[in-house]
DNA sequence: ACCAATACTAAGGATTCCTTAGTATGCGGT
DNA sequence: ACCGCATACTAAGGAATCCTTAGTATTGGT
């Protein structure tokens, strides 16, 4: 016996932290666009999907992606990525 | 005679579109944190300001100011960047 | 001290979200 | 094909949040 691959809707919103009878509609809501989440619940999503929240407000997809590989990196290569960019900064 | 340097709350808030009347307490309830803008006011805000909208939502202060920095770069030294970290990704 | 500009607060009307109830769609098992 | 269940989706009203108006407090310049 597995687990479940996909996550659906309703239990995205339950690991979230949704009350479970209304989870499906509220994340229905958000996917549809029809509503949006609060900042509390957009961080709680993120949590779950294992992203920045930063990163849900990107319109610059090159980045998108520098923060959410920045995200993963150890705290040394992080580092290091800040004193690379503070170089060009000046250059 | 000169500009003003300094942009008050008010005059920022009317940058971004708010009725003059009512920039201030606005503004000043997005500072205090009582309120928070919602997201097209946000997204004004940070056009008025020169920054990603995605600078606002890092509790990582580095990641922020990576974020920050990056945007006002030439899109060479950002492809730059770019390229360097997808390569501390796979280290 | 005075004035003007800025910062800040209270309270209610306006707006948006969250919950409840319910319908529709997709899909595996028989 | 049919059934049963899980998932996806919608409507509508109560609940929560924000925006506006009116006003007070504070700061800075002369």
């Amino acid at each position: 016996m597995r687990e479940k691959r996909k996550l659906s809707q309703k239990q995205l919103g339950i690991d979230a932290g949704i009350d479970p009878s209304a989870a499906s509609p509220r994340m229905n809501q958000y996917e549809t666009g029809k509503h949006r989440p609060d900042p509390n619940m957009t961080e709680r999503l993120c949590q779950v999907l294992g992203v920045p929240v930063a990163y849900l407000y990107c319109e610059d997809d090159d980045l998108a992606r520098i923060i959410a590989t920045y995200s993963k990196l150890s705290l040394r290569d992080q580092k290091g990525i800040l004193e690379i960019i503070e170089q060009a900064e000046v250059k």
